[in-house]
DNA sequence: CGAGCCGTTGAGGGGATTCAAGCTCAGTGG
DNA sequence: CCACTGAGCTTGAATCCCCTCAACGGCTCG
């Protein structure tokens, strides 16, 4: 028999009992709470098990809960306008995933099992509960993690997929994004373009001259450069279909 | 004449005005606070400007603060073991960089001014001050967030740069992470393989056979294989130096 | 004016893709 | 029981894209 009182087994949850008992509890995201906090939001979390290959969430749906990785491996898939998915990512034990719902966003990715998968859901609210933010900047910093974040996973599926000319067309799109009120971007050093694209400067540099002589582009002094706007949409749409 | 009272204009700090007057102030992390917020924290924040192609901060350094981007964009810079380096993130008016600080981690790029570049420098005590957080979950959720950023920032250095020999090699390594009692490890299907890695399933599957005759791995039935962790050490050695 | 950085362009070779065929193996139904 | 099927993996041959090595021109700066 156990040492903890009849009453008490049947006054807990069971999953407060998984809580208390769980292998990564101590690097989870509720680490920090004690056995009485446990108590108080154990009703609130489930334990799921997945088979490999299906997805935890779908990307763009609304995100109601994040999920914390007990066992298994999870990976994040992205694809991109020409139809091709790249994963991104990939995270598993002890990992918090799909951190997104906590701003009320939709999923950045497309999360799923790789191997068979035990998580906890933990709803939104739960976690706003705990929280309990009625100053706002926890949720601003937040918001800034999460767009890093999704910058760094699009530069994978956009600026490192795909042949060359491609790459170099999205980076250009990107920098246009930074355009000052002329159209006017600023073009890096070849060397640098082949340090954000994985390509020889020498490619880069004949990607440029294409770009330049198809009238995508006409390079200005001082670095910095005019965008054909249209011409450039037409030229990543052509890649794009095929 | 400013309608301002003139003891308005001596009592207030310079840096109050130029926040005040701030044109990213509303996109800004600060953005929720009011004017009185402001007259509270501006003795801390300095503006600070950059010329191209110098270093915001140093990957590895102690972070002591984070920076407002308020005009000008930055690249975020790592190198790998074969010491070639790669830009694998940009970021730009707006954003805010170097959110590890506030975690008292090291940063984790090497962030670079690529035009002229004006920032806000933000100490991280300023922002523990605001948050005010006797309760650690905006931490750990902070914690969660960077990590995955990591992990993003990471992938594209290492697992899409270089030749596919090696780019292979890298994500066995970064599976092994994941290696249960036996160091088996889960090995994804070919054309997984390829999503993760940019490349064809049949250029994944010749690379796999190469590191089974190589004895690297040993394919297991269920999707697993068994790895010599020593003998991946080595074929990784021997792509690093050359 | 020579040195050095940056960009451009060419020639040749190599690594990855493309297209294709054949293999193993699990599941299915005659 | 076994042909049949389809999914996943492997391997070959030809092609092509990109890298490597190289030479050269414009430009700034000491």
């Amino acid at each position: 028999m156990s040492a903890i009182p009849i009453y008490r087994l049947e006054e807990r949850h069971p999953q407060a009992q998984a809580c208390a008992a769980c292998e990564v509890r101590s690097s989870a995201l509720f680490g920090v709470l004690d056995d009485a906090g446990l108590d108080r939001i154990h009703t609130q979390i489930a334990a799921l098990t997945l088979a490999p290959d299906t997805p935890v969430y779908d990307r763009g749906t609304a995100g109601l809960a994040v999920y914390t990785i007990r066992s298994g491996l999870v990976r994040f898939e992205r694809s991109n306008a020409r139809g091709d998915r790249r994963i991104v990512r990939i995270a598993g034990r002890g990992d918090l995933i799909g951190q997104e719902a906590l701003l009320q966003r939709p999923y950045a990715d497309e999360a799923v099992a790789c191997t068979e998968l035990q998580l906890c859901r933990i709803p939104r609210t739960l976690v706003d509960q705990l929280a309990q933010g009625r100053d706002s900047l926890p949720r601003e910093l937040m918001l800034r993690w999460q767009q890093a974040l999704d910058a760094a996973e699009s530069w994978v599926s956009d600026l490192s997929t795909g042949p060359a000319r491609r790459r170099l067309l999205q980076l250009l799109q990107r920098l246009a994004l930074h355009a000052d009120a002329a159209d006017q971007i600023w073009l890096p050093r070849r060397d640098e373009i082949g340090a954000m694209l994985d390509m020889t400067l020498e490619t880069a540099s004949r990607l440029v001259s294409q770009m330049r002589r198809e009238g995508v582009l006409e390079l200005l002094p001082g670095r910095s450069a005019q965008l054909d706007r249209p011409a450039l949409q037409r030229a990543l749409q052509q890649e794009d279909d095929t």
